[in-house]
DNA sequence: GAGTGGTCTAGACCACAGA
DNA sequence: CTGTGGTCTAGACCACTCG
C-alpha cells in the first residue's frame, strides 16, 4: 500500500488512522504543524495531504480552527425502487431519508422558495419555454441534516424544480403549499400525471454558488441529476435538478427488468 | 468567475482556453514552464493548476512528453430504458455504447478473461457465497475505446460479472462463449431468469489496480456500480462490478413511475 | 494578538520519454 | 543527453477564528 509519492502515503495513513477510529468521527486532528513533526515532513506536504482527503470528504476544514473529520456518513438514496418488503415503504424518498437521519440521530431540515423565474439553458430545452423569461415556476429546497445535540448541522442537497408556467400558474403547484400528495398530485388533477421518471446522472465540481451553499470545496465532487416527469404521452411536465456532494450519497435504483437491458 | 487563489484561477483560464478551442481536443498544451512565464507565476504553480484540470478529465499527462488536451467526451449509459422510440434500440449497454463511438469515429474493443474465483467481500454477501473459496465464477471484461486513426486507444470501463459456481458450473456461463443472448439468456434456460434489476452507485477514487487499468489518476474518480439480477423470487443471481471514470460517462435512468418515488 | 490553515516562490532533485 | 512533468523544502506572507 505504499503511495508513489510522500503526500499521499501521509493521506493513506492518515485515512487508515480515520478509519480504524485513532481520530474520532467529528473529533479534531492535530495541527498541521504537529503532523509535520509527527510525520518527519514538511508542513506543505502535509497540508497536500490533507487537501486529498477533504476532497474524499473524509475531513473539513476550519480556517483558524482547525481540520475534523466528517461526522455524516453517506446517506443511502433509493430511487425506482419496486418490489420488496424491506424497502418498499422507502419509496418516497423524503420518507426515506427522514428514517435513515433520525437512526442516526439527525433530524432534516429544509428551506424553501417558491416564485417565477428562467430555467437553467438545459432545463428549458427539455421544457420547450424560453429561458429568457420568467417562464417556469421555481420551487427550490436547500436541505440540511440537524444533529440531535451540538449545532454542527450538515448541509446534504440541493433540490431544483422547475414546472411550465403554462401547468403552473394559478394552481397550488405555484404556492408554498401544494397539498396533500405535493406537485405530483397536483399534475395529476390537472390531467398532466407523470408516468415515466428519467434521471440524468453526471458528476462535476460544485459552482462557487454551491459550494457555498453546500459547505464544500472545489475539490470535491457533486452529484448533478436531473430528474424529469414525462406524461403518458410523453411530455416533460417537471424538471428536478438535484445537486449532492458525492462523499455524503450513494445512489439506489431497482427496476423490472422487462423495460431494461441486461448486460 | 475570479477564483480565490491564483492556482484556481489559472486552471479556470486554461479550461476556457479548452472549451474554446484554444487548445484543441487531443492537442499538446505549452509546456509548464512556457505557461507560468506567460502567466507571470511560478511553475509549481501552474503545475498545481494543471493538476485540477486532470482530475476533473479535461487533461492527461504523459510525464516526459507533455500535457494534452483529453479526446473522447463522456459518452451516455442507458440503463432501466423502457418506452420510446429513439432509445428502444440503445437498451443493450453494449449496441449502444457501439453506436456511440461509431459516431464519434471509435470502435470497441473488449478483453475477456473467464475463470472460477473469490468475490469480493460485498459480491459475497450479496449473493450468499465463501468469500475465502473460490465460490463464483469470474467473468472480467475491460473495455477500451480503439480511434479509426492514431493509436492512442482510451480505456473506458472495467465489468467484472460474478455468478455462483451453484449455478454456473458445467454450464456455458463458465465458458468463454456463452452462446446466443450471452448469461442472461442462460441464466434463463437455467431456470434463474432475473427479473428485476439493481444498481447500487458510489463515486470514489480508483484503487491503484484500478488506476493503471483505466490509466486514471488518483484525483480522478470512479463510479462504482453493483449491479445485482434478481429472480422472480427474490434470489440474487449475479453481480456485476462496473468501474467507469466518472469523467467519461454519464448515467441515464428511464422507468415507470408506478415502482418509483416521484419527489 | 495568538492560533490555525492556505498559498506562493525559489531552488533543488527525481522520474520518465525519446533522440 | 535533453526535455518534460512531479515533488519536496524552507521561508514568507495572507486569511480567518477566537479570545
Amino acid at each position: 500500500m505504499s503511495a508513489a509519492s510522500q503526500y499521499r502515503e501521509i493521506a493513506n495513513v492518515i485515512r487508515a488512522h480515520i478509519r480504524d477510529g485513532t481520530y474520532a468521527r467529528g473529533g479534531q486532528l492535530p495541527r498541521e504543524d504537529d503532523l509535520a513533526a509527527q510525520l518527519k515532513a514538511n508542513r506543505v506536504t502535509v497540508n497536500r495531504a490533507l487537501k486529498i482527503l477533504v476532497a474524499e470528504g473524509l475531513l473539513r476544514v476550519h480556517r483558524g480552527k482547525g481540520t475534523f473529520v466528517s461526522e455524516l456518513p453517506p446517506l443511502p438514496r433509493y430511487a425506482a425502487i419496486r418490489h420488496s418488503q424491506e424497502h418498499r415503504e422507502r419509496g418516497g424518498s423524503g420518507g426515506a431519508l427522514v428514517t435513515e437521519l433520525t437512526e442516526l440521530g439527525y433530524t432534516l431540515r429544509s428551506d424553501n422558495t417558491v416564485s417565477p423565474g428562467r430555467p437553467p439553458a438545459h432545463v428549458a430545452e427539455i421544457l420547450g419555454v424560453d429561458p429568457e423569461a420568467d417562464s417556469v415556476i421555481v420551487r427550490a429546497r436547500r436541505m440540511r441534516a440537524i444533529p440531535a445535540e451540538g449545532t454542527r448541522e450538515v448541509p446534504i442537497q440541493i433540490a431544483t424544480s422547475y414546472i411550465p408556467r403554462t401547468i403552473a400558474d394559478g394552481t397550488p403547484i405555484a404556492e408554498m403549499n401544494s397539498g396533500v400528495g405535493g406537485i405530483s398530485s397536483r399534475l395529476v388533477d390537472l390531467g398532466h400525471g407523470q408516468q415515466e421518471l428519467e434521471e440524468r446522472i453526471t458528476v462535476r465540481p460544485p459552482t462557487d454558488d454551491e459550494a457555498s451553499l453546500l459547505e464544500m470545496v472545489e475539490d470535491q465532487r457533486v452529484y448533478d441529476i436531473t430528474h424529469i416527469g414525462w406524461t403518458a404521452d410523453d411530455r416533460p411536465v417537471k424538471v428536478t435538478v438535484y445537486i449532492m456532494p458525492t462523499h455524503q450519497w450513494d445512489l439506489r435504483y431497482r427496476y423490472p427488468i422487462d423495460s431494461a437491458s441486461a448486460p
